[in-house]
DNA sequence: TAAGTTATGGAACGAGCGGTTCATAACTCG
DNA sequence: CGAGTTATGAACCGCTCGTTCCATAACTTA
């Protein structure tokens, strides 16, 4: 009875994704978001209401894909705890071409760019990124009690957010290599 | 022969460092800076030319007033090296009031914020925040070799750049201080 | 006083922004 | 076919932005 849906929701928001994520909320504009999604003016507001709305949905959309990866590495339950992380760093920093890696993450991208600017952006963002955080506190527990799980995976957390920055100021790849090794091996030595 | 300035010029930079500080560079519109500064439009171009080169003073004069406390602690050479490092974290990450340390450091927020999008500002903030981790290096020959120093400086230095993001995320003050008394308590058993 | 410099307020600019509206065309299916 | 839904392009809105210009006033010094 109805005319179909022509172009491919996933994909489209797939493009918004990387329109935010290369500049950033503010930086993007709408003519950029048009012609990345390859669709018109009129049907941009009728799917995604406006520009906030979409942006939370891609940060949503790239929440889940986060969320995908810490499954397969850091809860698959093949490695130890810190192998697993060990795991799930290098894949997400390491492993990523220059191209990628210089965009760094947008949940973090976005903590950094809304914060004290957008209540809102900014406590969406912290609250994705939570299961990063979360994820390697439960890894740790297979090595350490739960105070010292708390306080190392705290510290990881911290260390990811700094390293993050850090491949888009552009670190060498073997440098920050090196860090997460020597952090990692910090924290190897601390198991009784 | 001619009229003077009647407002003080380093009064009313400190301003605007602090409008640049509080909401970035692109979410600070002109008529926040004139408000905060007090002067009138006609007053802040023949003065400051135009707003990104305003921005450019202000990084400019925020490195300064950095090295200022570089020199202060990190180079005063009184205290061992790992321990004029912690001063300096101490005062820069602990010290300030909760409001000011909301705020961040306004050169690693240009960093996040100008990364991927404006390149002569993300080189100057580049450039103005190289004294840092300079001086990390440095204290920490005192007590490695050079290419360790190198690399727990750098280490050192992926941290700062973590626990400043943090601080804006709202992490509580003693975990921050567990978190760098940790770090520094790895390097301090690497002293042979 | 007169010349020369600096500050001021206000008007106006062009451009870009996000967002709305509308008439029209494309399409599916009863 | 015709009802109902979806997509489209273009025009348009009001707003804010950074910036420029100008006439005028305030002030210092020769």
């Amino acid at each position: 009875m109805a005319r179909p849906q022509v172009f491919n929701q996933q994909q489209v928001i797939a493009k918004a994704v990387e329109c935010f994520w290369l500049k950033g909320y503010s930086e993007t504009s709408l003519a950029d978001l048009l012609n990345a999604m390859s669709i018109s003016r009129s049907t941009f507001y009728n799917n995604f209401g406006d520009k906030r709305q979409l942006f939370c949905l891609c940060l949503q959309t790239y929440g889940q894909q986060t969320q995908q990866i810490i499954t397969m590495t850091l809860l698959s339950n093949k490695l130890s705890g810190l192998e697993s992380i060990r795991q799930f760093l290098h894949l997400v920093l390491l492993a990523p071409t220059e191209e990628f890696s210089s965009r760094g993450c947008l949940l973090v991208n976005t903590l950094a760019e809304t914060a004290r600017v957008d209540d809102e952006f900014n406590e969406l963002a912290k609250h994705l990124i939570q299961p990063v955080k979360l994820a390697f506190i439960q890894q740790l527990q297979k090595d350490f009690d739960q105070v010292e799980s708390i306080r190392h995976g705290e510290w990881l957390f911290t260390q990811l957010l700094g390293w993050r920055l850090q491949t888009q100021l552009g670190i060498a790849k073997n440098v920050l290599e090196e860090q997460i090794d020597w952090s990692l091996l910090q924290l190897k030595q601390q198991i009784k």
